[in-house]
DNA sequence: TGGGAAGGCGAAATCGATTTAGTTACACGA
DNA sequence: TCGTGTAACTAAATCGATTTCGCCTTCCCA
């Protein structure tokens, strides 16, 4: 098929070995020789096997993803999706591919650290899974070049939003269009983006000095419009209602839109909402989604960067946390509240 | 590392070669050997390295995918990345990998076929990309396994949705419900589905004895809701305007509410429109959006167990094209006539 | 002139499997 | 007793690279 390095070395005239060196930068190799073997290589479109090479020198430019669909809604999931691209993509540009570290691959029954070791990828970026789970501990325990995304585990890189400046601003906004009577409904915690987020929020209402409702912040899940769907519910069946809900995330604000419906409320008109992560697709629906924008882009590169930097430079020293800066998106489904 | 086979064959006693004679199945190795190798190998949990396998037998377990984002919205659009999610899933469930097979792997500058090559991917899934580049062509020249989704490369397997059944049924639904005045915005052409669709479109109007307006049949894309846009607002000003407008997907779609609003027009009320594909973020939006889901998860999983079978049954005859019903979804953007 | 250093290259081991081609040991028939 | 066949196993080649070590020329200098 392809053709092998024993071939380029007899096209050569030198041996294998000769070629390889050449080919790889060694000093012992006359310039005369490693241009030879430099234009043959070429001429002759020679791809060393990474296979072979793998084999070898126990890198197999392979990044795993650890990507578990029941956690959320595989690859269409409106955050991890694009993180996940943008992480391919600029792996690619440094001669990574991506490939999956699916939970118990079926039959094989292998652990995360178990199928990594088994495909040798080079580094893993644990990017969407269930951060309470003993594997993804094992795992982090692990030697592997490690990055995760929009959680910490303990001692490894992990690159995330700007999550508390974010909602802050988010809050800031429904203030300063005259909301007074703001309910919060977070996503799971302790997840440190929850966190963080309620931390936003809670700094926001204290510096424009307005007390916190305590009942009106209330627990919910990330992408699950039911469950917001009841949190929302809830808060509207309140005697006394918010004028604005802000939900844990565009997605899940779809069922706080519900749930609305549901009462015969108008939006924004009647109560306004606002949700998390700016999904492309919901900015181009009616109506338009106030959210926060994260940089999935941003994101998924500089993951990938640190992967292949932890890679490379195994000894260098890099910043345990990377804050990508979230945009505030002033959409629709707030509006300016018209006098008490 | 991990553990090797020359490891476990010193932990029973025996050579590597009868080691990997007795979990190959080899009849040469007395039942007593293969039991005694296979229970160590259980206990020490070992795997045979599918680097070594790969090098030595040529075959990765690994299943190619063609995934040009360019052509796309990447792993988030509506129609090719649940199609990937299920495609990956059932390939796993026979053993095998993904691996993503890019344009022109940047500094690699290799063609789809020397990158699969390269990679020695067992098989290719051309998922999305523009299939007239030569590229493609040249990929399916070669004798690589491959399946197509959505779109027919001559000789070579194909999976895609009952195009026109799916938009025939469309139609008549909207027929049923009065409609008269029908216009079409198709996707591109002349790509197979488009052409499907249309003649179900075609098939409808002539079932129910209505005439087909030609200044209604609107070329535009799929998944550009811009262009769409425009198609619809061109439409929306003709001397007699249609009462339903048939729009190529989705997403496209979007544009296509938006002409309508832009021009002051209610959706069902003043003017009904519907989509195609079912994507499942805008069935949980308002208007909830009448359109033919596509099955996503059937078409990933009937690709992948072509490959599947095409890989380990090379010699075996199998249906060039294989068709996945679709479904109608009565949503509330087509609404009935009331009258003339 | 002889010894050492340096330059340039190749032989061979290695990574971890698979697979072909033997090699034993033993039984059996002539 | 010898040859033959068979069952059960192993040695060694192989896949395609990398890398260590050693060899052979030159060349330089004392």
């Amino acid at each position: 098929m392809a053709i092998s390095i024993k071939h380029l070395s007899e096209a050569c005239g030198v041996s294998p070995s000769t070629v390889s060196k050449a080919l790889n930068g060694y000093a012992d190799i006359s310039e005369d020789t490693r241009l030879r073997v430099q234009t043959a290589a070429e001429k002759l479109g020679y791809r060393p096997s990474p296979i072979a090479r793998a084999l070898k020198t126990g890198r197999t430019y392979n990044i795993g993803v650890v990507y578990n669909e029941k956690s959320g809604s595989g690859f269409t999931h409106s955050f991890f999706a694009p993180v996940l691209e943008s992480l391919k993509s600029e792996a690619e540009s440094h001669g990574y591919d991506i490939s999956f570290i699916t939970p118990h691959s079926k039959a094989l029954g292998m652990s995360y650290l178990t199928h990594s070791l088994y495909r040798k990828v080079d580094a893993v970026c644990v990017l969407c899974c269930d951060f309470e789970d003993a594997e993804v501990r094992q795992l982090s325990r692990s030697s592997l070049p490690l990055v995760t995304i929009d959680e910490v585990l303990e001692g490894r890189c992990c690159v995330m939003s700007q999550n508390e400046e974010g909602m802050a601003e988010l809050t800031r906004h429904v203030i300063s269009l005259g909301h007074r009577d703001i309910a919060y409904v977070h996503g799971l915690l302790p997840a440190v983006a929850s966190v963080q987020r309620l931390k936003g929020f809670h700094a926001a209402m204290a510096g424009a000095g307005i007390p916190v409702n305590p009942g009106w912040i209330k627990p919910s899940s990330y992408h699950r419009p039911n469950e917001t769907r009841e949190a929302v519910r809830e808060l509207l069946k309140s005697p006394k209602r918010p004028t604005c809900i802000l939900l844990p995330d565009d997605y899940a604000a779809l069922g706080g839109l519900e749930a609305a419906a549901a009462e015969g409320l108008r939006v924004p008109e009647d109560i306004s909402m606002a949700g998390f992560d700016g999904v492309s697709i919901l900015q181009m629906c009616r109506p338009q989604m106030t959210t926060v924008a994260q940089d999935c882009e941003g994101i998924g590169r500089l993951a990938a960067q640190s992967l292949v930097d932890q890679i490379e430079n195994p000894q260098g020293s890099r910043p345990l946390l990377v804050h990508v800066p979230a945009r505030l998106i002033k959409g629709q489904t707030v509006c300016a509240i018209t006098g008490a």
